[in-house]
DNA sequence: ACCTCCCGCCACTTC
DNA sequence: GAAGTGGCGGGAGGT
């Protein structure tokens, strides 16, 4: 959409984080103009207030206005710059309407519709970017937002509270959001469809069009038993279902969270994604969210409220071009309704398939396999993340620093629990971290040289004050590292990966076990030999994930893959290097090591996939010993959740594209593809990656059971050379959890990434950042023990570890080496996954399906035309429609995008597994129901 | 008359 | 007590 060009210049920098709401009021106003299409504001905002005073740029107001919105450096500049308040605020209002004409400014007073929720949430999204690079600061100021808007902020909350419910954004504090833009939106749909599959949502919808039916027919004996059925399954859903990593955020927003829009929201979207024609009418929705609240007071007030309600919503979703109005036509007349046109959305992937399973298993998994209250993030993760985080004393002088400072900045997370809000900010900012880490890092090594020489040194100690500073890089990475470009999104993923990631896990040969390989960080700074060729700057988010390979010890595994993943590393490095001049978001790079780790634990997660156990198993071992507790509960978990979700992304790529390779295979070249054939300018596609390493996809079988995190491994690998106190002042990075073998595990606090967080919003972010993890494992290996077969330096490394590790674990002779290929293509994004093309306007639904039933819903174009016809039930027999139709969306369609396609192609198996839920004991009479598109 | 849904009151939270 | 959030429903604009 056109709001991600705008996004992508709107969106700040980290910098902008510290900026002051006011003062960008004047800025915002110009850009609220330029967004504004309805507003007749484009005449030149006041000047004086416009531009804080010493503001060199003030003199062409207009200019420069719409300069700095096209460039966020120069709004941040302002708004470092502006000292305005909100009485500044008000007077550039004034004057801006007092520049006004009386109708132009009459003009800028949009008409009621020009208010509209969508039309506001389109300005909202322009603003902006679909896929935020890590490097951007994305931190969302209501009150800013709420001038530039110029809109109230309550307007505001309406939005972000939907957005939040599709983790799109999240809350950092009070009155600040951040920004992830749709890179978690794939697995959020994912946990969400799965969440609405074990909700049995579709059941419901079908007791409730049964319902009707009945009561059309004054049969209220069927009603009762409707609602009856109906009523079992409403239990769990007022919870909110979060993403691993994102969850503090949520839960820390209040306790109202339950009753909140974002859990409407989430259920409504669960409709969608449950239903087989993937169109729900505002009643049915409205009784759906009722019932579960009270099934018996469907009074008309509640029932009138959860309307109005679903219009909030729906206009948001709207505007997010996840659903678009329709009209159901029935007997009795049209009712409104809502046709999903988002992404398809492949839930079952992850239990079907344990490759794709890791990715998409993980955020599943926590949300699906347990149950709905167990899904609660409240409830899950926050402890977790807290009590697996031990600040490291050396941190804790800097962490109390810049928690102090933060609070000066900006106003403390209005979140209910501190501890939330540490994680919140933690799991929030990836690319914050990132310039945190950078900033930070220099006085965390410091301050933990001092401390170190004073401080008694424990072995963990000096492990994590060795590796503070890889790990500080590593860290960021690894966070937004995952896997996915598209999960790049740091936030959510940093607690988490800390977690999970952090523990270094000491190379074991389990003969039979698969086992991840993870190294001390002290160990790897020590050993590690650091490679010049290997520079480490500031990059942005570099994708590598620390993650711990774990394989089925059965699955076979490309050494190609591994290679791929050495090689993503180490051309996620190189490209970094070379990139970053650019920007690029090159450095997202997935490794599939850590998908198949993730997918591992999501596989133990998840005790629905089978075949994973025995993966899963040896996860578990992993964790054991690498931890030496029985970490991996809480970790595998968290890590799980992380990770899934952003596997799944790519899982669903995987699926349609290689299927034959592995999936593990699979998912890295896809994460690799993706990410290579990504550019910053394709932020619309659906997954994140702007720059992608083709990776060799030559497929060696590693003979071996085992499946190793090579790439990982690789990355790690790189990461301690980038270790190396060249590196460390390169990037710092808040630590993560460390474990040892021998001290366990310690533990870093979410604090204190947040008080690192601070730190960073001041200073240009650097953005190198490695997975700790991989550092650790990185670094047993020196340098030049495992430059065997490199014929980059960049990959060599990466190589020699595999190498090394390999012949370590005695998958491969030691004479053995394998090679990672290296090869740097950009990928093209295969049309499906583009998620979003801002210029898309008219998409065609090309098929919908047609079952074998009396009553079919008409779909009809905006013209009235019926495009489509679609089973308004499942019907137990579908069969695949002959004739599609066309049916054309008003809005801002991405042609491309997954969402005309997938909505249709996720229907067939929707539609299966709907049938197979919703079916199986209820037969719900079918009406013929004609729906029509309507404009939004 | 009904559909939409803006608007803002006001309760609840958090600071 | 102030400010931030956001539930809620009156009621107005649209059709």
């Amino acid at each position: 959409m056109g709001s991600e060009e705008k996004e992508n210049h709107s969106s700040k920098p980290q910098q902008n984080v510290l900026k002051t709401p006011l003062k960008q009021a004047a800025t915002s106003h110009s850009v609220l103009t330029e967004i504004q299409p309805d507003s007749g504001l484009l005449t030149t905002p006041p000047k004086s207030k416009e531009v804080p005073h010493g503001d060199p740029w003030t003199p062409t107001a207009n200019l420069k206005i719409l300069i700095s919105a096209a460039s966020p450096e120069i709004r941040n500049r302002e708004q470092k710059k502006g000292l305005s308040d909100r009485s500044e605020t008000v007077e550039t209002k004034h004057c801006l309407h007092e520049h006004l004409s009386g109708d132009e400014y009459e003009r800028s007073q949009p008409s009621r519709k020009e208010k509209s929720l969508g039309l506001l949430c389109h300005r909202f999204l322009a603003r902006y970017p679909n896929y935020p690079s890590i490097a951007e600061n994305s931190d969302i100021c209501l009150d800013e937002v709420a001038e530039e808007l110029n809109v109230e902020r309550r307007r505001i909350y309406d939005i972000v509270n939907v957005l939040e419910s599709l983790h799109m954004v999240s809350r950092l504090a009070k009155n600040r959001y951040a920004w992830y833009g749709r890179h978690n939106l794939n697995r959020t749909l994912q946990t969400l469809k799965k969440v609405g599959e074990e909700n049995k949502y579709t059941q419901q919808i079908e007791m409730i069009k049964k319902r009707e039916y009945d009561f059309e027919l004054d049969n209220d004996k069927n009603e009762e038993m409707a609602t009856k059925l109906v009523g079992p399954n409403e239990h769990s859903e007022m919870c909110f279902v979060e993403l691993p990593g994102m969850e503090f955020r949520a839960a820390s927003v209040n306790s109202r969270k339950d009753k909140s829009l974002r859990v409407m929201s989430q259920k409504f979207v669960m409709l969608f994604l449950v239903s087989t024609p993937q169109i729900v009418s505002l009643e049915v929705a409205a009784r759906i969210l009722i019932g579960e609240d009270h099934v018996e007071d469907l009074d008309k007030s509640k029932f009138k409220t959860k309307i109005r309600r679903l219009y909030d919503i729906a206009n948001v979703l709207s505007s997010l071009e996840l659903i678009k109005k329709v009209h159901v036509k029935e007997e009795r007349g049209r009712k409104p309704a809502f046709k999903w046109t988002g992404p398809e959305v492949l839930p079952d992937t992850q239990d079907t398939k344990p490759l794709t399973t890791t990715t998409s298993l993980v955020p599943s998994n926590s949300a699906k396999s347990k149950s709905p209250k167990e899904q609660c993030s409240k409830n899950l993760f926050p402890l977790r993340g807290k009590q697996n985080f031990t600040r490291h004393p050396s941190l804790i002088k800097l962490v109390k620093t810049i928690e102090s400072d933060r609070r000066k900045i900006h106003s403390a997370p209005s979140s209910p629990s501190k501890t939330s809000t540490h994680n919140d900010q933690k799991s929030s900012l990836p690319s914050k971290m990132a310039q945190l880490a950078a900033i930070c890092k220099p006085q965390i090594e410091e301050q933990s040289r001092e401390l170190k020489m004073k401080l008694t040194r424990s072995p963990l100690e000096c492990k994590l004050s060795s590796s503070d500073e890889s790990l500080l890089k590593c860290e960021p990475n690894t966070t937004s590292s995952c896997q996915n470009p598209s999960l790049v999104q740091p936030l959510g993923v940093l607690p988490l990966i800390h977690n999970s990631v952090s523990p270094v896990m000491l190379p074991q040969t389990h003969s039979a076990i698969s086992y991840a390989i993870y190294l001390h960080p002290s160990q790897a700074q020590t050993v590690t030999t650091y490679s010049p060729s290997f520079t480490l700057q500031s990059v942005p988010c570099p994708n590598v994930t620390r993650t711990k390979s774990v394989l089925d010890g059965n699955s076979k595994i490309p050494l190609s893959q591994m290679t791929t993943g050495q090689g993503d590393s180490n051309a996620s490095e190189v490209s970094v290097a070379n990139l970053m001049a650019k920007e690029t978001q090159v450095t997202k790079i997935e490794f599939t090591p850590e998908k198949c780790l993730k997918r591992s634990q999501a596989l133990q997660e998840n005790s629905s996939i089978k075949k994973c156990k025995s993966d899963e198993k040896s996860l578990e071992d992993v964790y054991t010993v690498s931890n030496g507790h029985s970490v991996k509960g809480e970790r595998t978990s968290s890590s799980t959740l992380h990770l899934k979700p952003e596997i799944s992304n790519f899982q669903e790529e995987n699926q349609h594209k290689s299927e034959k390779l592995d999936q593990n295979v699979e998912c890295c070249f896809d994460h690799e593809r993706k990410g290579l054939s990504e550019d910053k300018s394709r932020s619309s596609t659906t997954q994140e990656m702007p720059v992608a390493f083709a990776v060799s996809t030559h497929e060696t079988l590693f003979s071996s059971g085992y499946l190793i995190p090579l790439a990982q491994c690789s990355q790690n690998s790189n990461e301690a050379i980038f270790s190396n106190k060249e590196n460390s002042g390169i990037c710092s990075l808040p630590h993560v959890t460390y474990s040892s073998p021998i001290a366990g595990v310690i533990p870093v606090t979410a604090s204190e990434f947040t008080a690192v967080n601070i730190p960073a919003f001041h200073v240009t972010p650097l953005k190198l950042m490695v997975p700790p993890s991989s550092i650790a494992a990185a670094p047993v290996v020196n340098s030049s023990c495992l430059n065997s077969s490199h014929s980059n330096p960049v990959q060599n490394p990466s190589s020699s570890i595999l190498n090394f590790t390999l012949q370590h674990l005695g998958l491969i002779p030691a004479g053995m080496q394998v090679s990672p290929n290296p090869v740097l293509q950009p990928v093209p994004i295969s049309p499906k996954q583009e998620s979003v093309s801002p210029v898309s306007e008219n998409v065609t639904l090309q098929q919908e399906r047609v079952f074998k039933t009396e009553s079919n819903i008409t779909v009809y174009d905006l013209n009235g035309k019926s495009s489509a016809v679609i089973p308004l039930q499942q019907s137990r027999i579908p069969v695949k429609s002959k004739e599609s139709q066309s049916v054309t969306e008003s809005f801002f369609r991405t042609p491309g995008g997954p969402n005309a396609i997938s909505s249709l192609s996720s229907s067939p198996s929707n539609s299966d597994c709907a049938d197979g839920i919703s079916h199986g004991n209820l037969f719900v009479p079918q009406r013929k129901l004609e729906v029509s598109e309507d404009q939004l």
